[in-house]
DNA sequence: CGCATTCTCTACCAAGTGGTAAAGATCCTG
DNA sequence: CAGGATCTTTACCACTTGGTAGAGAATGCG
Protein backbone atom coordinates (compact mmCIF):
# COMPACT_ATOMS: atom_id res chain seq x y z
CA UNK A 1 0.00 0.00 0.00
CA UNK A 2 1.76 3.13 -1.29
CA UNK A 3 -0.64 5.39 -0.01
CA UNK A 4 0.30 5.38 3.42
CA UNK A 5 3.78 6.89 3.85
CA UNK A 6 2.14 9.10 1.12
CA UNK A 7 -0.87 10.51 2.94
CA UNK A 8 1.42 10.14 6.23
CA UNK A 9 3.99 12.39 4.40
CA UNK A 10 1.50 15.24 3.44
CA UNK A 11 0.02 15.46 6.96
CA UNK A 12 3.49 16.15 7.84
CA UNK A 13 4.19 18.43 5.31
CA UNK A 14 0.88 20.48 5.97
CA UNK A 15 1.61 20.47 9.95
CA UNK A 16 4.85 21.76 9.34
CA UNK A 17 3.77 24.74 7.59
CA UNK A 18 0.93 25.36 10.05
CA UNK A 19 3.17 25.00 13.15
CA UNK A 20 5.95 27.01 11.74
CA UNK A 21 3.47 29.85 10.47
CA UNK A 22 0.35 29.86 13.27
CA UNK A 23 2.15 27.97 15.80
CA UNK A 24 1.50 24.90 17.87
CA UNK A 25 -1.42 26.44 19.53
CA UNK A 26 -2.65 28.39 16.74
CA UNK A 27 -3.21 25.24 14.80
CA UNK A 28 -6.56 22.84 14.86
CA UNK A 29 -6.22 19.39 13.43
CA UNK A 30 -9.46 20.49 11.48
CA UNK A 31 -7.56 23.32 9.36
CA UNK A 32 -5.01 20.78 8.35
CA UNK A 33 -7.84 18.19 7.23
CA UNK A 34 -9.53 20.36 5.69
CA UNK A 35 -6.51 21.78 3.89
CA UNK A 36 -5.56 18.36 2.60
CA UNK A 37 -9.27 17.10 1.63
CA UNK A 38 -9.76 14.50 4.76
CA UNK A 39 -10.99 14.67 8.44
CA UNK A 40 -9.02 15.09 11.02
CA UNK A 41 -9.71 11.28 12.60
CA UNK A 42 -7.49 10.00 10.04
CA UNK A 43 -4.63 12.50 11.40
CA UNK A 44 -5.23 10.97 14.91
CA UNK A 45 -5.58 7.43 13.11
CA UNK A 46 -1.64 7.69 11.98
CA UNK A 47 -0.40 10.12 15.02
CA UNK A 48 -2.41 9.55 18.09
CA UNK A 49 -2.42 12.70 19.32
CA UNK A 50 -2.17 16.00 18.32
CA UNK A 51 1.60 15.99 20.18
CA UNK A 52 2.55 12.66 18.53
CA UNK A 53 1.81 14.62 15.11
CA UNK A 54 4.13 17.62 16.78
CA UNK A 55 7.00 15.14 17.63
CA UNK A 56 6.68 13.67 14.14
CA UNK A 57 7.22 16.85 12.72
CA UNK A 58 9.91 17.69 14.79
CA UNK A 59 11.77 14.67 14.26
CA UNK A 60 11.31 14.71 10.70
CA UNK A 61 13.29 18.62 10.80
CA UNK A 62 15.86 17.80 13.14
CA UNK A 63 16.11 14.41 10.76
CA UNK A 64 16.93 17.00 7.71
CA UNK A 65 18.64 18.93 9.93
CA UNK A 66 21.34 16.37 11.28
CA UNK A 67 21.49 14.58 7.75
CA UNK A 68 22.77 17.77 5.96
CA UNK A 69 25.42 18.42 8.70
CA UNK A 70 26.50 14.80 8.54
CA UNK A 71 26.53 15.10 4.65
CA UNK A 72 29.73 17.57 5.14
CA UNK A 73 30.99 16.02 7.94
CA UNK A 74 31.63 12.95 5.74
CA UNK A 75 32.93 15.42 3.27
CA UNK A 76 36.63 16.45 2.68
CA UNK A 77 36.91 19.66 4.37
CA UNK A 78 38.61 20.17 7.49
CA UNK A 79 39.83 22.77 9.93
CA UNK A 80 37.92 26.28 9.33
CA UNK A 81 36.81 24.77 6.12
CA UNK A 82 34.84 22.32 7.87
CA UNK A 83 33.09 25.43 9.58
CA UNK A 84 32.44 27.48 6.52
CA UNK A 85 30.88 24.40 4.76
CA UNK A 86 28.57 23.62 7.85
CA UNK A 87 27.40 26.70 8.04
CA UNK A 88 26.81 27.15 4.10
CA UNK A 89 25.30 23.97 4.10
CA UNK A 90 22.69 24.62 6.77
CA UNK A 91 21.61 28.04 5.08
CA UNK A 92 21.09 26.58 1.65
CA UNK A 93 18.58 24.31 3.72
CA UNK A 94 17.24 27.14 5.05
CA UNK A 95 16.73 28.67 2.02
CA UNK A 96 15.65 24.79 0.01
CA UNK A 97 12.88 24.21 3.18
CA UNK A 98 11.56 27.87 4.17
CA UNK A 99 9.03 26.03 6.69
CA UNK A 100 11.68 24.94 8.70
CA UNK A 101 12.77 28.00 10.39
CA UNK A 102 9.78 28.50 11.27
CA UNK A 103 9.14 25.27 13.05
CA UNK A 104 12.63 26.12 14.52
CA UNK A 105 11.53 28.98 15.49
CA UNK A 106 8.07 28.18 17.53
CA UNK A 107 10.04 25.26 19.52
CA UNK A 108 13.03 27.66 20.12
CA UNK A 109 9.97 29.81 21.98
CA UNK A 110 10.01 29.15 26.05
CA UNK A 111 7.32 26.68 27.40
CA UNK A 112 6.99 25.58 23.82
CA UNK A 113 5.61 21.81 23.56
CA UNK A 114 8.17 20.63 20.82
CA UNK A 115 11.32 22.31 22.16
CA UNK A 116 12.22 19.88 24.75
CA UNK A 117 11.88 17.39 22.04
CA UNK A 118 13.98 19.62 19.71
CA UNK A 119 16.71 19.65 21.69
CA UNK A 120 16.75 15.87 22.19
CA UNK A 121 16.68 15.00 19.21
CA UNK A 122 19.47 17.88 18.30
CA UNK A 123 21.77 16.92 21.32
CA UNK A 124 24.23 14.30 19.73
CA UNK A 125 24.76 17.02 16.80
CA UNK A 126 25.76 19.63 19.10
CA UNK A 127 27.49 17.51 21.70
CA UNK A 128 29.52 15.70 18.72
CA UNK A 129 30.25 19.33 17.38
CA UNK A 130 31.45 20.57 20.90
CA UNK A 131 33.86 17.27 21.16
CA UNK A 132 35.29 18.03 17.65
CA UNK A 133 35.83 21.76 18.10
CA UNK A 134 37.32 21.94 21.87
CA UNK A 135 39.67 18.80 19.99
CA UNK A 136 40.78 21.55 17.61
CA UNK A 137 41.33 23.58 20.62
CA UNK A 138 43.38 21.11 22.17
CA UNK A 139 45.89 21.16 19.08
CA UNK A 140 45.42 24.73 18.64
CA UNK A 141 43.78 24.69 15.32
CA UNK A 142 41.03 26.94 16.79
CA UNK A 143 41.32 29.66 19.28
CA UNK A 144 39.85 28.65 22.89
CA UNK A 145 36.68 29.65 23.92
CA UNK A 146 33.68 28.31 25.25
CA UNK A 147 32.17 25.82 22.22
CA UNK A 148 28.64 25.36 23.65
CA UNK A 149 28.04 29.42 23.67
CA UNK A 150 29.45 29.29 20.20
CA UNK A 151 27.54 26.69 19.02
CA UNK A 152 24.09 27.68 20.77
CA UNK A 153 24.80 31.70 19.49
CA UNK A 154 25.21 29.83 15.61
CA UNK A 155 22.25 27.86 16.13
CA UNK A 156 20.31 31.49 17.42
CA UNK A 157 21.58 33.20 14.33
CA UNK A 158 20.46 31.01 11.70
CA UNK A 159 16.59 30.60 13.54
CA UNK A 160 16.49 34.57 14.04
CA UNK A 161 17.01 34.24 9.91
CA UNK A 162 13.47 32.67 9.60
CA UNK A 163 12.56 35.97 11.65
CA UNK A 164 13.60 38.31 9.67
CA UNK A 165 12.87 37.24 6.62
CA UNK A 166 9.49 37.41 7.91
CA UNK A 167 9.69 40.82 9.32
CA UNK A 168 11.00 42.39 5.98
CA UNK A 169 8.08 40.24 4.14
CA UNK A 170 5.77 42.17 6.90
CA UNK A 171 7.41 45.43 5.51
CA UNK A 172 6.87 44.73 2.33
CA UNK A 173 10.14 43.92 1.12
CA UNK A 174 10.64 40.74 -0.55
CA UNK A 175 13.17 39.32 0.81
CA UNK A 176 16.34 39.09 -1.62
CA UNK A 177 19.03 36.58 -1.43
CA UNK A 178 21.37 39.48 -0.74
CA UNK A 179 19.60 39.56 3.13
CA UNK A 180 20.58 36.38 4.02
CA UNK A 181 23.74 35.87 2.37
CA UNK A 182 24.65 39.14 4.33
CA UNK A 183 23.41 37.30 7.97
CA UNK A 184 25.70 34.29 6.48
CA UNK A 185 28.64 36.27 6.09
CA UNK A 186 28.02 37.59 9.39
CA UNK A 187 27.62 34.30 11.06
CA UNK A 188 30.80 33.23 9.32
CA UNK A 189 32.75 36.43 10.44
CA UNK A 190 31.61 35.64 14.32
CA UNK A 191 32.70 32.50 14.10
CA UNK A 192 36.26 33.09 12.29
CA UNK A 193 37.11 35.55 15.05
CA UNK A 194 35.79 33.16 17.55
CA UNK A 195 37.70 30.21 16.04
CA UNK A 196 40.23 30.95 13.82
CA UNK A 197 43.55 30.90 14.75
CA UNK A 198 44.82 33.05 11.45
CA UNK A 199 43.04 35.76 12.39
CA UNK B 1 -10.91 55.22 42.29
CA UNK B 2 -7.24 54.38 42.29
CA UNK B 3 -8.14 51.23 41.87
CA UNK B 4 -8.68 51.42 38.05
CA UNK B 5 -5.58 52.05 36.02
CA UNK B 6 -4.30 49.78 38.95
CA UNK B 7 -6.26 46.42 38.31
CA UNK B 8 -5.74 47.72 34.27
CA UNK B 9 -1.87 47.92 34.52
CA UNK B 10 -1.91 44.54 36.47
CA UNK B 11 -4.06 42.81 33.76
CA UNK B 12 -1.84 44.32 30.86
CA UNK B 13 1.71 43.40 32.76
CA UNK B 14 -0.33 39.61 32.78
CA UNK B 15 -0.96 39.69 29.37
CA UNK B 16 2.45 40.76 28.09
CA UNK B 17 4.35 37.93 30.17
CA UNK B 18 1.92 35.29 28.92
CA UNK B 19 1.53 36.30 25.43
CA UNK B 20 5.29 36.97 25.32
CA UNK B 21 5.73 33.25 26.89
CA UNK B 22 2.89 30.86 25.68
CA UNK B 23 2.15 32.97 22.72
CA UNK B 24 -1.52 34.63 21.73
CA UNK B 25 -3.38 31.36 21.19
CA UNK B 26 -1.48 29.72 24.07
CA UNK B 27 -2.88 32.42 26.72
CA UNK B 28 -6.24 31.99 27.92
CA UNK B 29 -8.38 34.25 29.90
CA UNK B 30 -9.20 32.57 32.23
CA UNK B 31 -4.89 31.53 32.87
CA UNK B 32 -5.01 35.65 33.46
CA UNK B 33 -7.40 35.87 35.36
CA UNK B 34 -6.76 33.23 38.28
CA UNK B 35 -3.44 34.40 37.72
CA UNK B 36 -4.11 37.59 39.10
CA UNK B 37 -7.00 36.25 41.46
CA UNK B 38 -10.12 37.79 39.63
CA UNK B 39 -12.66 36.56 37.06
CA UNK B 40 -12.51 36.98 33.45
CA UNK B 41 -14.92 38.99 32.58
CA UNK B 42 -13.40 41.65 34.79
CA UNK B 43 -10.97 41.40 32.04
CA UNK B 44 -13.31 41.92 29.32
CA UNK B 45 -14.85 44.72 31.12
CA UNK B 46 -11.72 46.91 30.55
CA UNK B 47 -10.64 45.48 26.99
CA UNK B 48 -13.81 44.34 25.56
CA UNK B 49 -12.15 41.42 23.80
CA UNK B 50 -8.80 39.32 23.92
CA UNK B 51 -7.94 40.94 20.80
CA UNK B 52 -8.95 44.20 22.41
CA UNK B 53 -6.42 43.16 25.13
CA UNK B 54 -3.68 42.28 23.05
CA UNK B 55 -4.03 45.76 21.25
CA UNK B 56 -3.46 47.65 24.65
CA UNK B 57 -0.71 45.25 25.52
CA UNK B 58 1.02 46.40 22.02
CA UNK B 59 0.01 49.58 22.42
CA UNK B 60 2.24 49.72 25.68
CA UNK B 61 4.83 47.70 24.74
CA UNK B 62 5.21 50.21 21.73
CA UNK B 63 4.87 53.39 23.55
CA UNK B 64 8.12 51.89 26.01
CA UNK B 65 9.97 51.47 22.55
CA UNK B 66 9.26 54.87 21.09
CA UNK B 67 9.66 56.67 24.70
CA UNK B 68 12.90 55.13 25.05
CA UNK B 69 13.94 55.92 21.97
CA UNK B 70 12.79 60.19 21.57
CA UNK B 71 14.74 60.12 24.86
CA UNK B 72 17.97 59.54 22.80
CA UNK B 73 16.62 61.88 19.89
CA UNK B 74 15.96 64.43 22.66
CA UNK B 75 19.76 64.31 23.94
CA UNK B 76 22.92 65.61 22.48
CA UNK B 77 24.17 62.85 20.83
CA UNK B 78 24.63 63.46 17.17
CA UNK B 79 25.74 61.49 14.06
CA UNK B 80 27.13 58.26 14.67
CA UNK B 81 26.92 58.76 18.21
CA UNK B 82 23.62 59.33 17.92
CA UNK B 83 23.51 55.75 16.51
CA UNK B 84 25.35 53.79 18.86
CA UNK B 85 23.31 55.75 21.93
CA UNK B 86 20.32 54.37 20.35
CA UNK B 87 21.38 51.36 19.81
CA UNK B 88 22.49 51.07 23.94
CA UNK B 89 19.33 52.53 25.02
CA UNK B 90 17.07 49.75 22.90
CA UNK B 91 19.79 46.78 24.48
CA UNK B 92 18.93 48.61 27.98
CA UNK B 93 15.41 48.45 27.83
CA UNK B 94 15.42 44.91 26.41
CA UNK B 95 17.21 44.03 29.39
CA UNK B 96 14.98 45.96 32.14
CA UNK B 97 11.89 44.65 30.69
CA UNK B 98 13.01 40.94 29.30
CA UNK B 99 9.06 40.31 28.56
CA UNK B 100 8.80 42.90 25.95
CA UNK B 101 11.67 40.77 23.62
CA UNK B 102 8.82 37.89 24.25
CA UNK B 103 6.17 39.74 22.85
CA UNK B 104 8.40 41.59 19.75
CA UNK B 105 9.17 38.08 18.77
CA UNK B 106 5.29 36.73 19.07
CA UNK B 107 3.91 39.57 16.72
CA UNK B 108 7.11 38.92 14.53
CA UNK B 109 5.40 36.48 13.57
CA UNK B 110 3.83 35.93 10.19
CA UNK B 111 -0.38 35.73 10.51
CA UNK B 112 0.15 36.49 14.14
CA UNK B 113 -3.12 38.82 15.26
CA UNK B 114 -0.83 41.98 16.80
CA UNK B 115 1.84 41.97 14.41
CA UNK B 116 -0.23 44.62 12.06
CA UNK B 117 -1.17 47.01 14.54
CA UNK B 118 2.74 46.77 16.19
CA UNK B 119 3.99 47.52 12.81
CA UNK B 120 1.65 50.48 13.02
CA UNK B 121 3.31 51.89 15.88
CA UNK B 122 6.45 51.72 15.04
CA UNK B 123 6.03 52.76 11.82
CA UNK B 124 6.17 56.39 12.46
CA UNK B 125 9.47 55.82 14.29
CA UNK B 126 10.70 54.16 11.52
CA UNK B 127 9.98 56.91 8.97
CA UNK B 128 11.23 58.83 11.35
CA UNK B 129 14.56 57.15 11.51
CA UNK B 130 15.05 56.37 8.01
CA UNK B 131 14.27 60.30 6.81
CA UNK B 132 17.11 60.95 9.50
CA UNK B 133 19.64 58.62 8.55
CA UNK B 134 18.68 59.30 4.49
CA UNK B 135 19.61 63.03 5.28
CA UNK B 136 22.56 62.21 7.34
CA UNK B 137 23.68 60.45 4.01
CA UNK B 138 22.73 62.85 1.72
CA UNK B 139 25.22 65.65 3.61
CA UNK B 140 27.99 63.08 3.28
CA UNK B 141 27.88 62.12 7.69
CA UNK B 142 27.06 58.55 7.20
CA UNK B 143 27.68 55.95 4.14
CA UNK B 144 24.80 55.43 1.00
CA UNK B 145 23.04 51.77 1.94
CA UNK B 146 19.17 50.93 1.73
CA UNK B 147 17.67 52.94 5.31
CA UNK B 148 15.08 50.69 5.35
CA UNK B 149 16.33 47.95 4.89
CA UNK B 150 19.39 48.14 7.68
CA UNK B 151 16.66 49.52 10.34
CA UNK B 152 14.81 46.13 9.75
CA UNK B 153 17.33 43.95 10.21
CA UNK B 154 18.91 45.94 13.13
CA UNK B 155 14.89 45.28 14.62
CA UNK B 156 15.25 41.75 13.77
CA UNK B 157 18.46 41.37 15.44
CA UNK B 158 17.23 42.53 18.49
CA UNK B 159 14.26 40.42 18.44
CA UNK B 160 16.57 37.66 18.28
CA UNK B 161 18.48 38.53 21.06
CA UNK B 162 15.21 37.23 22.90
CA UNK B 163 14.96 33.88 20.73
CA UNK B 164 19.05 33.29 22.07
CA UNK B 165 18.41 34.09 25.72
CA UNK B 166 15.44 31.12 25.44
CA UNK B 167 17.72 28.95 23.81
CA UNK B 168 20.33 29.63 26.17
CA UNK B 169 18.16 28.83 29.10
CA UNK B 170 16.56 26.20 27.73
CA UNK B 171 20.08 24.46 27.27
CA UNK B 172 21.12 24.83 30.82
CA UNK B 173 22.82 27.64 30.47
CA UNK B 174 21.80 30.46 32.70
CA UNK B 175 22.51 33.68 29.78
CA UNK B 176 24.60 36.02 31.46
CA UNK B 177 25.44 39.91 30.55
CA UNK B 178 28.40 38.82 28.43
CA UNK B 179 26.20 37.15 25.64
CA UNK B 180 23.77 40.15 25.43
CA UNK B 181 27.20 42.69 25.05
CA UNK B 182 28.12 40.61 22.38
CA UNK B 183 25.06 40.94 20.32
CA UNK B 184 25.09 44.43 21.05
CA UNK B 185 28.52 45.04 19.92
CA UNK B 186 27.90 42.89 16.82
CA UNK B 187 24.92 45.21 15.86
CA UNK B 188 27.08 48.13 16.72
CA UNK B 189 29.74 45.98 14.06
CA UNK B 190 27.09 45.89 11.31
CA UNK B 191 25.91 49.08 11.41
CA UNK B 192 28.82 50.76 11.66
CA UNK B 193 30.51 49.05 8.40
CA UNK B 194 27.38 50.00 6.73
CA UNK B 195 27.02 53.45 7.78
CA UNK B 196 30.55 55.16 9.58
CA UNK B 197 32.21 57.05 6.60
CA UNK B 198 35.21 56.70 8.74
CA UNK B 199 35.23 53.53 8.63
C1' DC C 1 -13.81 -16.42 -2.54
C1' DG C 2 -12.96 -15.53 2.56
C1' DC C 3 -10.38 -13.27 5.79
C1' DA C 4 -7.37 -10.17 8.02
C1' DT C 5 -4.87 -5.91 7.80
C1' DT C 6 -4.67 -1.25 6.84
C1' DC C 7 -6.78 2.88 6.24
C1' DT C 8 -10.54 6.46 6.24
C1' DC C 9 -14.85 7.56 7.36
C1' DT C 10 -19.36 9.10 10.39
C1' DA C 11 -21.09 10.00 14.84
C1' DC C 12 -20.41 11.61 19.18
C1' DC C 13 -18.46 13.59 23.55
C1' DA C 14 -16.23 16.16 27.54
C1' DA C 15 -13.70 20.10 28.27
C1' DG C 16 -12.30 24.61 27.42
C1' DT C 17 -12.79 28.84 24.66
C1' DG C 18 -14.23 33.84 24.08
C1' DG C 19 -18.16 36.36 24.84
C1' DT C 20 -23.14 38.14 26.63
C1' DA C 21 -26.51 39.52 30.22
C1' DA C 22 -27.39 41.06 34.26
C1' DA C 23 -27.00 41.30 39.30
C1' DG C 24 -24.25 43.16 43.06
C1' DA C 25 -20.51 45.96 45.11
C1' DT C 26 -18.13 50.16 45.86
C1' DC C 27 -17.45 54.84 45.50
C1' DC C 28 -18.34 59.82 44.57
C1' DT C 29 -21.55 63.53 44.55
C1' DG C 30 -25.82 66.30 45.06
C1' DC D 1 -29.54 59.34 52.23
C1' DA D 2 -30.54 58.85 47.15
C1' DG D 3 -28.75 58.02 42.77
C1' DG D 4 -25.57 57.53 39.35
C1' DA D 5 -20.97 55.93 37.66
C1' DT D 6 -17.46 52.62 37.97
C1' DC D 7 -16.02 48.20 38.69
C1' DT D 8 -16.37 43.10 39.72
C1' DT D 9 -19.04 39.40 40.19
C1' DT D 10 -22.25 35.03 39.05
C1' DA D 11 -24.70 32.59 35.63
C1' DC D 12 -24.99 31.15 31.18
C1' DC D 13 -24.23 30.30 26.07
C1' DA D 14 -22.57 29.07 21.34
C1' DC D 15 -18.78 27.24 19.47
C1' DT D 16 -14.38 24.93 18.78
C1' DT D 17 -11.08 21.89 20.47
C1' DG D 18 -8.64 17.26 20.87
C1' DG D 19 -10.02 12.75 21.41
C1' DT D 20 -13.00 8.07 21.48
C1' DA D 21 -15.86 4.30 19.39
C1' DG D 22 -16.94 1.89 15.87
C1' DA D 23 -18.60 1.18 11.12
C1' DG D 24 -17.10 0.76 6.27
C1' DA D 25 -13.72 0.67 2.20
C1' DA D 26 -9.68 -1.00 0.08
C1' DT D 27 -6.00 -3.99 -0.36
C1' DG D 28 -3.12 -8.28 0.04
C1' DC D 29 -3.01 -13.18 0.77
C1' DG D 30 -4.46 -18.09 1.74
Amino acid sequence: MADRSDTKNRILDAALASFGTAGFDGTSLDDIAVGLGLRKQTILYHFVTKRGLLNAVVDRCAGDLTRAMEEVLAGEARDWDRVEALVRRVFRLALDQPVLLGLLREVSRPNSPGAQRMRANLDPLMARARIWIEGEMAVGRMRRTDAQLLLLSAYSTVVGVGTEIEVLRAAGIEPTLRTVVQRRRELLGFLRSSLDPRD
